[in-house]
DNA sequence: TGGGATCATCTGGGATATCATGGGATATAA
DNA sequence: TTATATCCCATGATATCCCAGATGATCCCA
């Protein structure tokens, strides 16, 4: 599984592309679809993205609920009907869908942020702001996490 | 698998003609019907729609319920009774039969909305409120769900 | 260790193809 | 025929592809 790591800035053009960095690229390489999946975040003024992958088993997961169900529906109209199929384009790089930019207030320059398996593109400024809060409150509630157990352990 | 992504709005024109989005539409090609199936909501005011594998996967699961069975007698009613094959003409668009517009309250556009393996069909401003609400839901109750496990995973 | 060459990545602009949409012509059915 | 539905073509807008320059990193060799 490749993992998206670390953060990046790069620049939007007056067409709306962005290069996606090299490392995120090179995690969505050998996928069905070549690009990536976006969507607004419902929680922050960010873009949600993740590989294709990851839709499909989110799309299985829905499945699995009651059909037609209020919760099947929820999940059905805030995720995949706002997701966009990003295509990678030659030069390595994908356009920004004018809705997705906005919410996320992006114009000339966008921070692809990593968070394993999917990861977030921000107002470079706005993420700086978020990440500064972010750590401040990690560190006062001295915060710890566990690890998921190894593949085979029990 | 391909899924269906995104919000479309498209014209309809004095016809009753719509184009489907093309990246709807290469989710259909490669199935042993090129076209779309469509049938009223009767949850709401919109139009279900999916691939043709769907709608033969849909019959086989109506088989395993009990045979003449309230749910199963339903399910049929409601779903294959109704259902319209829609062609894809060569410009790649459909003709939505009067009875399902009607249904949703489509006249002069339609918004083509992703939900995975199916979509549906809405009147835009329909849809508009529908998606803010089920948003806000979303986001009140910090709605979260699990993934389906991977592929080899127990 | 330092300098230089090579490579990959990011960025911008222009050419090209695709898509959505309207109108008209042709086929089909009552 | 009359009405309805399907096919075919034209157009404008948009998105995609293709190429070239700039920047920065890596590698190699002295």
């Amino acid at each position: 599984m490749a993992l998206f790591l670390s953060t990046f800035i790069n620049k939007v053009d007056r067409k709306g592309r962005v290069s996606v960095p090299a490392p995120f690229r090179a995690a969505v390489r050998g996928q069905s679809f070549k690009g990536i999946v976006a969507f607004r975040s419902y929680r922050e003024a960010t873009i949600e993205a993740c590989a294709m992958d990851r839709m499909e088993r989110l799309s299985q997961s829905v499945d699995a609920l009651d059909q037609f169900s209020d919760e099947q529906d929820e999940l059905a109209s805030t995720i995949f009907a706002d997701a966009h199929q990003l295509p990678i384009d030659g030069d390595g790089r994908i356009v920004l869908p004018a809705l997705l930019a906005a919410h996320a207030g992006i114009t000339t320059a966008a921070a692809f942020v990593g968070r394993g398996e999917t990861f977030q593109i921000w107002n470079p400024e706005a993420f700086e702001r978020h990440q500064a809060e972010a750590r401040a409150r990690a560190g006062r509630r001295n915060a710890t996490f566990r690890l998921a157990p190894r593949d085979g352990d029990k």
